[in-house]
RNA sequence: GUGCCCGUAGCUCAGCCGGAUAGAGCGUCAGCCUUCUAAGCUGAAUGUCGGUGGUUCGAAUCCACCCGGGCAUGCCA
């Protein structure tokens, strides 16, 4: 509707000789003043010296729409063009919406493949509440890019040969060996969760002292992360979320892709050696110190096989590739780009979304998550607290972007302070309605699609349903450009509250007006699958009854 | 110190490719259940859009500076 009203008024300006320049057409905030407004006579008319109003006039004048189409058009404050969109181009949006189960699917990126890499924390303990923001976000991201028809890959990065597991191994050891000596030291950074301790009973009770006093810290580094692996694994998978590929660090050493880069570098001058360690130069102005690529010990810092990672992925051919990551991560990701470039690569596929962090609210206290204490709130206890779908709401109900106060107690709420219930509200009565239309309403309920009669719906609360309802693919494409689901929680409010309205207003089966009925029916019909499309995207349920 | 993010109603936040009277939920106050789920609907009150300048016909939105909060600034990841 926007392009049609666009090319209509683009082949005006050239008509009357006006500049065709870059004009908005957008919904203006009421709808008062129409569906659609227009902004292009206030945008040229400095350029052609005349009054706004005056150039808006002159448009409007040879402006000519399909009646089934725009209804009314008219200039209203400084110089807006608006446009009122007929009523019955929305009622035939009904039949548009029955007639597709995937209404909202859209096939603009048909044939481009994407990947998604996110979470990605490093095996080193099970995911904390923190980390639920990015598990969260990225499921609805993905379901984003899947429905404007890119095919997603869902893939998971960790390291596995740094530090950070060399310390897990350390710790599980320190645990194991003192089941037998109390005494026995624990590492002064090591990890001091409960699970540390529950890896290291395992290990007790599958190979009793077999390993004591051993200095192989492989084995308990592999049988940590195996059991860390376990959990994170469990976790995504109360999510419904299943990763396609699991990528790791040790991958990149064994195909020489470290080795490859660190030759690329060295050839093109870009890294010298310093202290006994390998430093890659950096662009002065962004940066203001080059960066160590490999430790003096010989072990690359974890910027080298994160650089290769994303050569990787550049090379595997993606026309899209995403990545998220908590603010703490900010510098990193620059720096891994950088090097990327540097190195020749192109990265204009990448994109990388920042979310920032998560603070928790359980009544007044709030809930500390530093894996270095012991006193951690795991997603998994998160997700027991208030529920899978509150949890994959509330972490998403935000723009990334911003700072996100997660309030426990709102999200365990099983009342109408709940802003999750509001929309499965809005579902589950609508399923109240088909089971009653099909329990007791029989006529209405078997009557054919084509005897509906879409004339009957009359009603202003109808209407601006079915407006509301038409909206729904231009929102997943908008939400999905900018990766921001959020943007489809505010809609698909918008789509809720709409429909409470309707029903509020308009009673649905009656046997005196069984058209009527079977066209509400239908309209009821159109808003479940538009309430469940977008509870798919962003990743809840739609309940059948609360 | 430097870089980035954030600052909008009592609270949590939308809006931010400049546009008409700044919105939603919660909370507060006043109404609505003999009818398909009241987890709902209707109405009321609530604002120096952090501050000061600038650009513009027009600024919550863009620019500069300042203030406040967060994150980063590791040969951890």
């Amino acid at each position: 509707m926007k392009d049609y009203i666009r090319n209509s008024i683009i082949a005006v300006l050239n008509e009357l000789g006006y500049p065709v320049k870059d004009f908005v057409i957008d919904e203006p905030k009421d709808s008062s003043f129409g569906d659609l407004s227009a902004n292009i006579a206030l945008v040229i008319s400095k350029e052609l010296k005349k009054n706004p109003r005056e150039v808006a006039g002159n448009i409007l004048e040879k402006l000519l729409f399909d009646e089934s189409k725009i209804s009314k058009s008219d200039i209203a404050g400084p110089g807006f063009l608006n446009f009122f969109v007929s009523d019955d181009f929305y009622r035939n949006e009904l039949i548009n919406i029955l007639s597709n189960e995937n209404y909202g699917k859209m096939n603009k990126n048909s044939g481009k493949t994407a990947n998604l890499e996110w979470v990605s924390a490093n095996p080193t303990g099970p995911l904390h509440a923190g980390h639920g923001r990015q598990v969260c976000l990225g499921k609805a991201i993905a379901n984003l890019l899947e429905w404007t028809g890119f095919e997603v890959t869902r893939e998971y990065y960790y390291n596995d040969a740094g530090n950070q597991m060399n310390n897990l191994a350390k710790s599980i050891k320190a645990r194991y060996e003192q089941i037998m000596n109390p005494d026995y030291p624990f590492p002064e950074d090591g990890y001091v969760g409960e699970y540390i301790k529950e890896i290291a009973e395992k290990i007790f009770s599958d190979y009793n002292d077999k390993y004591r006093n051993s200095d192989d810290l492989g084995f308990f580094k592999s049988a940590g992360e195996q059991e860390n692996f376990g959990k994170i694994k469990a976790t995504l998978k109360s999510f419904g979320i299943q990763h396609d590929v699991f990528f790791n660090e040790t991958s990149l050493y064994k195909d020489g892709n470290i080795d490859k880069l660190k030759t690329i570098f060295k050839n093109k001058n870009l890294s010298y050696e310093k202290d006994g360690a390998t430093w890659l130069k950096m662009n002065e102005k962004k940066f203001d110190k080059d960066k160590v690529i490999v430790k003096a010990t010989g072990e690359p810092t974890y910027r080298l096989p994160d650089m290769a990672y994303h050569i990787d992925k550049i090379l595997r051919g993606y026309n899209l590739i995403v990545d998220i990551f908590g603010s703490d991560h900010f510098d990193t990701y620059k720096e891994v780009l950088y090097g990327v470039q540097s190195a020749g690569f192109n990265t204009d596929n990448i994109k990388v979304i920042i979310h920032q962090m998560v603070t928790f609210k359980k009544g007044n206290e709030s809930v500390k998550m530093s894996k270095r204490s012991d006193n951690v709130y795991y997603l998994d206890d998160l997700i027991k607290d208030v529920g899978i779908d509150a949890t994959q709401f509330f972490f998403i109900m935000r723009a990334a972007n911003t700072h996100l106060d997660f309030d426990i107690e709102l999200a365990k709420d099983q009342s109408d302070k709940n802003p999750v219930y509001y929309l499965q509200y809005a579902h589950a009565r609508i399923c109240g309605i088909l089971r009653n239309a099909e329990e007791n309403f029989s006529n209405i309920n078997s009557m054919n699609v084509n005897e509906l009669d879409t004339s009957l719906l009359i009603n202003q609360s109808e209407i601006n349903l079915l407006k509301t309802l038409s909206k729904f693919p231009f929102e997943v494409e908008d939400s999905a450009k900018s990766l921001e689901p959020h943007k489809l929680i505010v809609f698909l409010n918008s789509v809720a509250e709409s429909f409470h309205k309707f029903y509020h207003n308009n009673r649905v089966l009656d046997n005196e007006n069984p058209k009527l009925s079977f066209a509400r029916l239908l309209i009821c019909n159109a808003v479940k699958r538009v309430l469940k499309n977008g509870f798919c995207i962003i990743g809840i349920n739609a309940p059948e009854r609360m």
